[in-house]
DNA sequence: GAACTTTGACCCCTT
DNA sequence: AAAGGGGTCAAAGTT
């Protein structure tokens, strides 16, 4: 990879801010609007609580950056985010990351998904975008974000097994909510595995300065494991950045695998070839993108995540692959830091601790993941009218200096929209957003389009 | 009582 | 050299 040490690395990173919501619904209602809606209400997106960033930090990263952090930066850059037409370079000093906007899974998504009777349509795009950023980076960071709740996305993912089981909607939010327990992606150990699988303790939090961001860091619990990460979250406890450091000097904690009966996998895939999954393809892609992403030197990923987006892991998730309902562009609701994501989401479950670790003790697969799967239901990226609700037209494409990706620039009132795809894998997208929309979303009535929106922008309509 | 999180304080690095 | 902020520690609190 090319290094250009003359280029300087910047890191912006917008505040969030919460756009007002004329039309506040409680969670369950927007649970329950979710399940019940048609895919077309706009309001959904409008109920989904989002994060616009309102201001930008610029972190000039060289002098701080540990040994080998943001060494790939062309990975990190292009695949995490653009600024405009800017080229990222490897190594580069002068990238910019974009701390991609605020982004709202529509309702037509969730419907979607859940008539695809998967949970894992977020989590393919995770990890697809992952992969697409995840060159051989010996720093990573990914920059993920998302507008739903982990129980938002949770419930309106939730495996089709379980809805098979289930058929009272009315006990349908509750249940779910116990399933989000049930998804939390623990060992059998009891440690608590993240999207990444391994364990983490945390040992600190803070306040970011400047911002609205409450840091937490954490250390991976396996005995002399340098690996430390820390995680930042907006106040509402959506996941803005994940930075990983070091590199693990171990394997990923064994799987275990466990077969319960209403036939929820809740299997770890495991560090090999992923043949003692349900889902051997699945399991490679997991692997792939999260060795690629991970394990490495000062890596440093910030994955642009929604801490509120979990899943639960379904085990029928080849089957979503199968309906590969189209290509993906944006991050929905992923959770890059499962154990993020999934924290919110239980305390918003109201659900005492120790239930829950009972409940993750016997979980093995992390609702990042999951949730990266699910994230598969997009529509074509040269849709005029992509998963996010708005018109968008390809003005440009070029390919993105250091890596072989493709970046469509499109553009609609004031906002940019930056599609960064990997030419041998559709499905493996970066997508950023720049600007803000100044006028409001076309009204869709088509199923199949994506969770593409930006929450702000969404949110002011009523 | 164990395991884990929270939180204030401290240390160190950068500016 | 001083101030400010980030990262870490460790006691206290929580489940």
């Amino acid at each position: 990879m090319e290094v250009n040490k003359a280029e300087r690395i910047v890191i912006v990173k917008p505040v969030p801010s919460r756009p007002t919501c004329s039309s506040f619904r409680s969670v369950s209602e927007l649970l329950a609007g979710a399940i019940n809606s048609s895919p077309s209400n706009a309001c959904f997106a409008t109920a989904v609580s989002a994060i616009r960033p309102k201001t930008v930090r610029v972190k000039p990263m060289a002098n701080r950056s540990p040994v080998g952090m943001l060494s790939s930066q062309t990975e990190v850059s292009s695949a995490v985010s653009y600024s405009s037409d800017k080229v990222l370079n490897s190594d580069s000093k002068a990238n910019v990351l974009y701390r991609p906007l605020a982004k709202v899974v529509s309702k037509t998504t969730l419907s979607l998904s859940e008539n695809l009777g998967n949970s894992n349509i977020c989590h393919q795009q995770a990890l697809a975008q992952v992969e697409a950023s995840a060159q051989p980076p010996s720093q990573f960071k990914y920059h993920f974000r998302s507008d739903l709740s982990p129980n938002d996305l949770h419930q309106n993912f939730s495996p089709l097994s379980e809805r098979e089981k289930k058929n009272e909607p009315s006990k349908m939010a509750s249940e779910n909510m116990e399933d989000d327990q049930k998804c939390l992606p623990f060992n059998h150990n009891g440690d608590r595995y993240s999207y990444d699988r391994y364990n983490w303790r945390k040992y600190g939090k803070k306040q970011v300065k400047g911002s609205d961001y409450v840091r937490s860091y954490y250390k991976c619990t396996h005995p002399n494991c340098p690996v430390k990460k820390k995680v930042e979250r907006s106040l509402d406890g959506q996941i803005a950045e994940i930075v990983y450091k070091g590199e693990h000097n171990h394997s990923k904690p064994q799987p275990v695998r466990r077969n319960t009966s209403g036939g929820q996998g809740n299997i770890f895939i495991s560090d090999g070839t992923g043949q003692d999954t349900n889902n051997p393809s699945l399991s490679n892609q997991l692997n792939e993108r999260i060795d690629g992403s991970e394990g490495r030197t000062e890596n440093q990923i910030a994955v642009g995540l929604s801490g509120k987006g979990l899943l639960s892991y379904d085990p029928v998730a080849a089957r979503v692959s199968k309906f590969n309902v189209g290509i993906p562009e944006n991050s929905c609701g992923l959770s890059g830091d499962y154990e993020e994501g999934s924290k919110k989401g239980l305390e918003e479950a109201d659900e005492p601790r120790s239930k829950r670790r009972k409940n993750e003790n016997e979980l093995g697969i992390s609702g990042g993941e999951v949730q990266a799967q699910g994230a598969l239901v997009q529509s074509n990226i040269d849709s005029e009218i992509i998963g996010d609700g708005c018109h968008w037209k390809k003005y440009g494409q070029k390919i993105v200096k250091g890596n072989p990706y493709p970046r469509c620039s499109n553009l609609n009132c004031n906002v940019r929209k930056h599609v960064e795809r990997a030419s041998d894998d559709p499905k493996a997208f970066i997508t950023t957003y720049e600007g803000k929309h100044n006028h409001d979303m076309p009204i869709r009535n088509t199923v199949g389009s994506e969770p593409d929106s930006q929450a702000a922008t969404s949110k002011d309509k009523p």
